[in-house]
DNA sequence: ATGGTTGCAACGCAA
């Protein structure tokens, strides 16, 4: 009807591999149904997607896959446009980057890397590839006034989102580089969509599968939902779905939920 | 306390 709204419900989470992961993924997706899943780390060819069971559960299938690491995928009950697989002016042979349009929305679901130590050549890869990200979304906030920019980013952006920021303080995933690094992102002209609605939270994404970590809850919020300006005033909830990472076998990432009231 | 756990794939690498 005109000028009703509807809810358009989207969600990001690292599976880390969608071969062990695709009953929890079937589950997640029947109980919370959003109308669309961001996934990363499918850690599969996209020959070898499980295209069937996602059709079988009212979904259709982008999918940047490669041998083994990284891969990304959208899983949206609309069919999505204009696949974008790589960030222009960054040689990268991870696919870490699905860009899809779904309806009136510009989706970009990413993988950013891990970075494994601040001190490693994998760090200094990160912030350029953060850099070159930057540059882009400039540009696709032109082309795309309705965009949103979700997924793992391996960066916690405050000590709020962080269990011990003291221990965690020149970190990677908490240093001072890469949380200006998000910053930068947002300066953009980005929401990051829980924090614009939960100002005092302190609710995690992530939590390593070493020591406890999740039982004791020493997690980090690394896992975000952006939204372009226009669409963040749209941002109704937002919110992390930690149910999952307490089932058997768990990824260590939890689902991240944001719902737009879209005109 | 420089540990520990998981996935992939092959006894190491990445997270």
């Amino acid at each position: 009807m005109m000028g009703m709204m509807s809810a358009f419900k989207v969600a990001t989470w690292n599976v880390n591999s969608l071969r062990v992961r695709l009953p929890h993924v079937l589950s997640w997706l029947a109980s919370a149904k959003p109308d669309v899943l961001a996934l990363q780390e499918i850690k599969m060819l996209e020959a070898d997607f499980p295209y069937d069971a996602i059709r079988e559960a009212g979904y259709v299938a982008a999918v940047s896959g490669q041998k083994t690491y990284n891969g990304v995928a959208v899983l949206s009950r609309q069919a999505s446009s204009d696949l974008l697989t790589d960030i222009p002016d960054l040689d990268d042979h991870q696919r870490r980057v699905l860009g899809v349009t779904i309806g009136s929305v510009r989706l970009l679901n990413l993988y950013v890397p891990n970075g494994e130590s601040v001190e490693s050549e994998k760090f200094k890869y990160k912030l350029n590839w953060l850099t070159k990200l930057d540059l882009f979304l400039k540009n696709e906030l032109k082309k795309y006034p309705q965009l949103i920019v979700l997924g793992d980013f391996n960066i916690a952006p405050a000590e709020i989102d962080v269990h011990d920021p003291k221990r965690w303080e020149g970190q990677v995933l908490f240093s001072t580089p890469e949380r200006q690094a998000f910053q930068a992102l947002l300066q953009v002209g980005f929401s990051d969509c829980f924090r614009q609605l939960s100002p005092d939270e302190k609710s995690y994404s992530w939590w390593d599968y070493r020591m406890n970590a999740y039982k004791r809850n020493m997690g980090l919020r690394i896992d975000h939902v952006l939204a372009s300006k226009p669409l963040s005033l749209l941002c109704e909830q937002c919110y992390i779905d930690q149910s999952p990472r307490s089932w058997e076998r768990p990824s260590d990432h939890a689902p991240v939920v944001a719902e737009f009231a879209l005109r």
